[in-house]
RNA sequence: GCAGGGGUCGCCGAGCAUGGUCAAAGGCGUAGGCUUCAGGAGCCUAUCCUGCAGAGGUUCGUGGGUUCAAAUCCCACCCCCUGCACCA
């Protein structure tokens, strides 16, 4: 076994025969509740759910250090029809699935077997999950695990639901849906062999009389019934006349009988024959009366809609090809019975102005697209862009009645609805494309009556909604427009289906609760769920009147506690828990769930709790790639979190995610970086072990405390305040990237200033503490390593529970900072010179300021900070100073080479010199001596400009350009 | 199409709210050096272009504009990501 899987076992077990993430209400302290949104167990955990959940962890682990008594719960998601969607074609031998569960999820055959059986399938991944949830480090209290499918789960959304409905926020009505009818079920996305993310589409059908029948035909603008100049109809396919809700006779294609039939209308057809027989005939706009001809057209689909299409050759430039076809080539017209001259009559009818066209916008655009006919393909670009710029920029003209001059987009939905009360409109769903279930057969549009909704249109309900989001904190702040957008957008939601895992509804026949409906307010249940699995409390108790008292403190707890068998002490302790730990404080997902899951998360608690128990925060973030793709089974760069865990640790795993992103940006897992990590990881444990640990024993803990011991402890500070302030805000990757790197880098210079890098040599007890410091730091991410090599220092207690860094203003130390920052520049500065020049440098030689220059520099620095240093009142200034009036002729070339370097200074910068004013540099340079030597390679000295010339190595005159902070620089 | 979020120096990414401190943090990669029996790791240095003295030039999706000054503000355009529903 690896050394880093000895360590994790060790620290889990060791977590956990602890009970460190076991947590009771401690009125002492005050809490935490974070969540992350349960897993589906149709799969193992990946490592997108570990990105999620691993932000979740790292701010449980922040704020416990910090003191906080925190709860992160953990449950899994069974409600729905993948479940057994899986688990069926499994059973039906369907190999590619099945050869993805044993290479990618890596199931034995032994288990595979046994996935016919949906539950167990579900059973398996949930143990599996628990396994690598655990391995991973998540702080979880397992006490309050459960799987959506608990009979006492159960009984909490029956709860939950008929308040809901008492709350009148659950109504009943039709919806269409994509539907298998070999199935007799919806076919979502994950059921389909083909036919992703396609809906339905409503396509207006607009009546035309045709003697006593009627010929709707489809369309999506129905705005251009103005322009119609005929019908098509496909003069080989068939067609039926049928008795339509036993009123009208509509003449249609087969198909669209078929159809119509599953879209609440009763169709009996009368008769069936070729459309060729109803070429020549005429018929009767419902909106004008003018009667026009029914001409052949062999391109219209009868698979699409109705079959009857109506033609607006002026805006449609398929309907042109077609009509301008029949006008070149009469020949086909034959054996019809139309006249070709009444066809050569046929005129487009212009309705539509549009910019950049002129009054036949088709016939143009077919033109300058010098399109052929109706079989160039380019006519379906060309009709897709018209229509694009008819609807945004067209505007109706006067021979459009009452809607004449207004816009179509405005007037659209206006039409619609008037033609429909005029009686002259029907409406008909249709796919655009063709979806296949996973059965292989294919679907069609269904509309689902007495289906039950979650009315999320409610105006009262959305404005409560916002009032939660408002209160709430947001993580990223950016992100907080689009839960406004959702909660704008969202509208009546299916809350219940006919098949699949989940809670009945209590109040339906046959219907349960879907999966995103069920998942809305359970956090609650996180807080109680531990006395319940504690004293096997049994669903049967578990009434609404229980519930009532929990959440609402309703009822006497006495009665309550007679009719339910839960005694009255078990009754207290979990209203007591509940209120102690609600609200949750943070719920943490991907973003793709804010317009579902998120959202209906907080229209629940809008609905069904008072404000005291609304959500305090919710973080999103993006959706984890993997080498720079999305991450997909059927790509074959599916990584699951177990095998993550295997290869790199869960140090390295949990690191190499949320290094990757934070806000809103889509991380990207790349192989090559976690095992970076893990290599940095290793030579942070060998740096600890053996130039801290070593030199621990060596030194026995000195305490030099000389100003580079100060600058350590400065900027550890700096990044405490930084990595705090980060988690705070749920900035992961900010975090850990100073936590690791920039603590690193400090320590690293550190170690170099001191001449002390490698070997174990004595430690100062300020670089000791500066290492625990930075493990404080790193523990939230990386809980393994550092429990190690906390326990490795001496430390007998579990890092995990250890206070949290605090910033402490008493160590910084702004002469520390600005002789470290005097050092780093003077060394660019020498480098850029010896990059510059391509010496190979024999010696260094530093002058220092003369003392002098001093006073220059700093009047100048304050003149610069309250306001603008003026080059000729401060000259004023230096000649009336007796001591500088010798210099004078020195000032004026000084005074703005001076102004030119302070100017780069940052304001901060600027301040702090001045509270420092005159520093002592040569006794600085002449400190960090060998490791200028060092990192030069040569010979260095020091002088003051105040020196002797003639004790002075000076042949290039260099000293005279010295000025304070940027001392003169010889090289030879 | 609609809604929300984005486009930064080889790559990943900070910066943009509150314009100057920005050739622009940090990491990765690459190159050179040290260390090492060797490899790896570690440590140091360099990494837009130019430059024999600490400097200059050209960059932040594209094109305009505001300003003494723009990665940052305004306008237009192009491109990418997420969602668009009965499905987790």
């Amino acid at each position: 076994m690896s050394q880093t899987k000895q360590v994790e076992e060790k620290w889990l077990s060791l977590w956990e025969s602890a009970h460190v993430f076991e947590v009771d209400p401690d009125p002492a302290k005050q809490k935490i509740m974070v969540t992350f949104p349960f897993p589906y167990m149709n799969g193992p955990l990946h490592v997108g759910h570990a990105f999620s959940a691993s932000r979740v962890d790292v701010y449980a682990r922040f704020k416990r250090m910090q003191g906080y008594n925190v709860l992160w719960p953990w449950a899994w998601h069974w409600t729905g029809q993948p479940l057994l969607g899986a688990s069926q074609r499994v059973a039906r031998g369907d190999s590619e699935y099945i050869r993805v569960l044993r290479e990618v999820d890596g199931v034995s055959e032994e288990h595979l077997q046994r996935f016919v059986d949906p539950k167990y399938m579900a059973q398996y991944y949930t143990d599996e999950g628990k396994i690598v949830a655990r391995r991973i480090g998540f702080s979880v209290d397992w006490r309050r695990e459960f799987t959506t499918v608990y009979p006492t789960f159960q009984k909490f959304i029956e709860w939950q639901y008929e308040k809901l409905k008492e709350q009148g926020y659950v109504t009943r009505g039709t919806h269409p849906v994509v539907w298998c009818p070999k199935d007799k079920s919806p076919t979502g996305d994950h059921d389909r062999q083909s036919g992703e993310g396609v809906t339905a589409e409503q396509y207006t059908l607009i009546k035309y009389r045709f003697g006593e029948k009627f010929l709707p035909a489809a369309t999506f603008r129905p705005e251009t019934v103005f322009g119609i100049t005929n019908l098509w109809v496909n003069p080989d396919a068939m067609y039926v006349e049928a008795l339509v809700n036993g009123c009208e006779v509509w003449v249609i294609s087969v198909e669209a009988a078929e159809k119509l039939r599953e879209q609440e209308k009763s169709v009996v057809v009368n008769r069936v024959f070729k459309g060729g027989e109803l070429v020549g005939k005429t018929f009767e706009s419902p909106i004008s009366g003018e009667v026009f001809p029914i001409l052949p057209g062999w391109f219209v689909d009868t698979k699409v809609a109705t079959g009857i299409v109506y033609s607006v050759p002026a805006h449609a430039p398929f309907d042109w090809l077609a009509l301008k076809d029949l006008q070149q080539d009469p020949g086909v017209l034959e054996g019809f019975g139309v006249d070709p001259d009444m066809v050569l009559r046929i005129r487009p009818v212009s309705i539509i102005k549009v910019d950049g066209f002129g009054v036949y916008p088709a016939c143009e655009i077919v033109e300058q697209m010098g399109i052929k006919g109706q079989h160039d393909p380019r006519a379906d670009v060309a009709t897709k862009e018209l229509y694009k710029k008819e609807f945004h920029s067209g505007k109706l003209m006067d021979n459009c009645g009452v809607y004449a001059g207004r816009s179509i987009r405005e007037v659209k939905d206006q039409l619609i609805a008037d033609f429909n009360k005029l009686g002259i409109t029907d409406i008909m769903y249709d796919l655009p494309e063709q979806v296949v279930c996973r059965c292989m057969t294919p679907c069609m549009v269904k509309i689902l009556s007495d289906q039950w909704f979650l009315n999320y249109s409610n105006t009262a309900w959305k404005e409560k909604a916002r009032q939660v989001i408002a209160q709430m904190k947001i993580y990223p702040e950016t992100a907080r427009s689009s839960f406004y957008a959702a909660v704008d957008w969202l509208k009546e939601w299916a809350c219940a289906r006919t098949t699949g895992f989940g809670t009945p509804l209590p109040w339906g026949n046959g219907w349960i609760i879907e999966t995103l409906s069920d998942s809305t307010l359970y956090m609650a249940f996180y807080t109680i769920n531990r006395h319940i699995n504690q004293n096997n409390i049994s669903p049967e108790a578990l009434t609404a009147k229980v519930f009532d008292y929990i959440f609402y403190g309703k009822g006497d707890k006495a009665k309550v506690s007679g009719e339910s068998d839960i005694s009255t002490k078990l009754l207290e302790d979990m209203r007591e828990e509940f209120l102690y730990w609600y609200p949750f404080d943070l719920r943490n997902s991907a973003k793709e769930l804010i317009n579902n899951h998120l959202s209906f998360c907080i229209f629940h608690h809008a609905a069904l709790f008072p404000p005291e128990h609304w959500p305090k925060g919710i973080g999103v973030n993006g959706m984890l790639m993997v080498e720079g793709q999305s991450m997909h089974k059927s790509k074959g760069n599916f990584i699951t979190l177990k095998g993550a865990i295997d290869k790199y640790g869960a140090d390295a795993t949990r690191c190499g995610l949320l290094i990757g992103a934070e806000g809103m940006d889509d991380p990207d897992w790349r192989a090559d970086n976690v095992s970076d990590l893990k290599s940095k990881f290793d030579s942070i444990k060998s740096f600890v072990n053996n130039t801290i640990i070593a030199g621990m024993t060596v030194s026995g803990g000195q305490s030099e405390s000389t100003v580079l011991e100060h600058w350590l402890q400065c900027k550890l500070q700096y990044r405490i305040e930084e990595a705090t302030l980060s988690l705070d805000g749920l900035k992961t990757r900010t975090a850990l990237q100073t936590a690791l790197f920039e603590v690193w880098n400090d320590i690293r210079w550190y170690m170099q200033r001191k001449n002390c890098t490698n070997t174990a040599l004595p430690v100062d007890t300020a670089l000791v503490d500066a290492v625990k410091t930075w493990l404080k730091l790193l523990a939230p991410f990386a809980p393994y390593m550092c429990e190690e090599l906390w326990s490795q220092m001496g430390e007998t207690r579990f890092i995990s529970t250890a206070p949290w860094p605090k910033f402490d203003e008493s160590k910084i130390d702004i002469a520390a900072e600005e002789q470290e920052n005097m050092i780093t520049d003077l060394l660019s500065d020498t480098q850029n010179i010896l990059k510059a020049t391509k010496i190979a440098p024999k010696q260094l030689v530093f002058y220092t300021a003369a003392a002098w220059k001093w006073q220059v520099y700093l009047k100048i620095l304050e003149k610069a900070s309250t306001g603008e240093a003026k080059i000729s009142e401060l000259m004023r200034e230096f000649s009336n100073n007796q001591e500088l009036k010798p210099h004078m002729k020195d000032i004026a070339a000084l005074v703005p080479k001076i102004i030119k370097t302070t100017t780069k200074l940052s304001a901060n910068r600027k301040a702090n010199m001045l509270k420092i004013q005159k520093v002592n540099e040569k006794e600085i340079i002449q400190d960090a001596l060998n490791f200028l030597k060092d990192r030069f390679n040569t010979k260095v000295n020091v002088y003051s400009e105040d020196n002797n010339t003639e004790t002075r190595y000076d042949p290039k005159n260099r000293a005279q350009t010295a000025i304070p902070y940027q001392p003169a620089i010889y090289i030879e």
